[in-house]
DNA sequence: TTATAATTTTAGGCAAAGCTAAATATTAGT
DNA sequence: ACTAATATTTAGCTTTGCCTAAAATTATAA
């Protein structure tokens, strides 16, 4: 699996959810920052790998196998993510990109012992749950803010958009 | 820097420290496993950069700012290195290919808050010396175990090679 | 329903980094 | 000093992943 090849999964893994539904050229070009015509190329390219199921003109869903290296490629993101924070005490603002790098690194190995070290960690920074080795995604309970009714008690696990300008915006009000 | 141009630097940083002479196009297409050829191609590219100067038919030698590079890859590549062995509890015969790939990982500010997690170790796990930020290698006071005479007493702080196969069997001996 | 708009694919190219084969320099042996 | 061997470079090709422009398909709207 190259690079690219693991971006494109893990891109499509995160539309298929968001979408529930297969996910279109354009969707994915809009979302990589690329042009359709390099995502066509792409699409055949991971249909031949048997990672999705690609029919001209009407998207692409994943496979099993491709759901699978999909999110494994997320769970490598989120821990290295924990790592960063837990850790290395950046930002939960700041660690998104470097963790973009890191979840490329190749190692099995690598991932068992990492995610012992955090304590297996179910959650990343921004509450997103963290996929099992087998690609199993385990969700919280949770309710948005903006649902709960004066007095309500509630834990702040996570938040539903992850961009720097929000996340700072939240630690302003101290969130 | 493309990943490809760091491992360019980095080797022949190790070359040129070895061999203390310019590293011929051989030299390096040996050590790197590809074709002379290809070397050639990419020493073009360095020179143009500013990285070595390149004579044709007479090897290269690095400049200030491609030694600065090079030492700057090969101080992430220990720091990466203690943290395996420190934190994951790595075998130091296990570290080398995946520091390798985490090297190449481009976050200033990562390298800072690592080196400080780390306790700003000043050498990896088979002795070798971590560069500094600037690119200055200390290096330590060492002699060859076989140099001691009988009784002699010191501490083992490294290996002049660091294959996994002598490495194990470093350990085989307990040493 | 048909024309227009939007989406998607195809065709043809480009840059990076590798390769092989052929050409050219350098080094060494007699 | 001159030929043979070795080292290096050049030329031209391949693959990956991207691009633009043009063609093809699907969707929309009058």
């Amino acid at each position: 699996m190259t690079l690219a090849e693991e971006n494109y999964l893990k891109t499509i893994f995160h539309l298929e959810r968001k979408l529930k539904s297969e996910v279109s050229t354009n969707a994915l070009a809009e979302r990589m920052q690329t042009r359709a015509s390099s995502v066509t190329d792409m699409m055949q390219k991971l249909a031949d790998k048997k990672m999705l199921v690609y029919k001209k003109y009407k998207g692409v869903q994943l496979t099993e196998k491709g759901k699978k290296a999909a999110a494994y490629v997320v769970r490598k993101h989120r821990l290295w993510e924990v790592f960063l924070v837990d850790k290395l005490k950046f930002h939960w603002d700041e660690v998104h990109e470097i963790a973009e790098q890191m979840e490329h690194i190749k190692s099995v190995e690598l991932i068992k012992r990492l995610d012992a070290f955090l304590g297996h960690p179910d959650f990343d920074p921004h509450g997103d749950p963290i996929p099992d080795k087998d690609g199993n995604i385990k969700k919280a309970e949770k309710r948005l803010l903006s649902e709960l009714i004066k007095n309500q008690i509630g834990i702040c696990v996570g938040v539903k958009e992850s961009s720097p300008e929000y996340l700072q915006y939240l630690d302003k009000k101290k969130i």
